[in-house]
DNA sequence: TCTTATTTGTTCGTATGTATT
DNA sequence: GAATACATACGAACAAATAAG
């Protein structure tokens, strides 16, 4: 007997433009016929149609551009190995300035990043309790917009105790071979452990704006933190990524990592 | 009406009821008014009401009950140490049986466990090719419904070969203290070695219906895996989470882990 | 068990707003 | 400016799930 699920409209709309798309009837680049014809042609209004876009977009499927048309998205997904990124070898490999460099090259793509603010700033309230600081201390900002071949793919915060920073030589735009960890490193500050807590979330109008995303779709949001041989933590980064088109990669022994002094 | 919206209508509202409900105008467990009386109050449709609550289902705020009406959560965000809810000690702590238990009761909530499937099975293709099996050879299958104090909060399913299953005593539904690791480590075949993928996504029809979720949340997917000292294979498990409530905790050292032979 | 009221889910037709070409 | 395409909004209606009697 048939059991078919008795699923709406608008999702069975979009199991059909799903499985056009996946199977080569739109690809990727191309642009999907305008809602009112979907409409005509599958017989239903124009609102389901949008609905069922909205689902679409949410899985990453296609990208949506008002007064254009909605258009097939290529979805490779990025492989995050937080891991490997923070080891020496991977960050100054090949001459690339810090971690991002070497991932997105590794995969055949052209990285670009963008400092959109660099200067110090009062820390916000969990960034400056993370960081041991009282409210009138600085610390440098560094806030970056990633790229892969020209795709958002990355918004990257970090926050560096102002002093620790100028000493460092962290305070301009180019931060040399290696990055950030490197600078940190000749001054004795070099992180030994790193940690990051992953959520996802709606994202901000930020990143909405920056993305081109929908507000049903999610960013993952990862803090990194960076500690010290003393445990002092000498970095508070979060960054913003798109969930569609990320996969976070982590590793690890089964009895060797303890936990840290601090939480 | 002091119109000047940048924002949309639905996510005025949605702002609204938010910081109605953070505010405790709707404290957590009560019922917001009906769609129809909300609609009435703020002077738009039901729709637009319809559409604002979706976002705040997205978010986890509220849950949903058709016919009932919509009910404010409690959100308290599980924290999940990946690394440590793999050593023996805490697996074993208190006489928890298996990480999950002991991680749950660590935050003063009781953990449940219903396994809804645990059989031989011929595995999906990923599955046997990760392991390193033919079609013909088969796996057993562990599916568990998991809750912290009766809400349902991970769905896991492991796929274990099944000539080691069999072995180690792991096809019954008490796998002892320490779970299924302390059996496997009893024979010789402890991983010693731990991967996970994290990806967000749509959840699928089951989860939908076990969360109770919506089409617009997503869940963590973690693709789990155990590895021996020889680098085989021995667990490959898929985790599903809703974004919502849980928080994923990784740490480890600057330069200890490296890579295994095994992509 | 059946009936009815309540509440959310879905869909349509229609209209208007906004961004792009 | 005009045409096109997506975004939002309303009112109405019916479906489906739940609760109360």
């Amino acid at each position: 007997m048939t059991v078919e699920a008795p699923k709406s409209r608008y999702r069975q709309v979009a199991d059909q433009l799903r499985q056009d798309i996946t199977h080569g009837e739109y690809p990727p680049g191309s642009t999907l016929p305008s809602e009112a014809e979907l409409a005509d042609k599958m017989g239903v209004s124009r609102v389901t149609i949008n609905r069922a876009v909205q689902i679409l977009r949410a899985e990453g499927l296609v990208r949506v551009l008002r007064g254009r048309g909605t258009v097939v998205r290529s979805v490779p997904p990025i492989s995050r190995h937080s891991n490997q990124r923070y080891a020496r070898a991977i960050r100054e490999e090949r001459g690339a300035r810090g971690a991002f460099d070497a991932e997105i090259r590794r995969l055949g793509l052209e990285p670009r990043s963008d400092i959109v603010q660099l200067e110090p700033v009062n820390p916000p309230e969990a960034v400056a309790k993370a960081l041991g600081l009282g409210q009138r201390e600085r610390v440098l900002i560094r806030k970056r917009h990633m790229y892969a071949s020209d795709e958002p793919v990355l918004l990257a915060t970090s926050y560096i105790p102002w002093a620790l920073a100028e000493r460092a030589g962290l305070t301009k735009v180019d931060t040399g071979p290696g990055g950030t960890y490197s600078r940190l490193a000749e001054l004795g500050q070099g992180p030994v452990r790193f940690t990051e807590d992953v959520r996802a979330r709606i994202p901000t109008d930020d990143e909405e704006a920056f993305f081109g995303l929908a507000e049903n779709q999610q960013v993952f949001e990862i803090v990194h933190m960076s500690w010290t041989a003393t445990d002092r933590l000498v970095e508070y980064r979060v960054d913003a990524l798109p969930t569609f088109q990320w996969v976070l990669h982590f590793e690890w022994p089964a009895e060797a990592v303890e936990s840290g002094s601090r939480p």
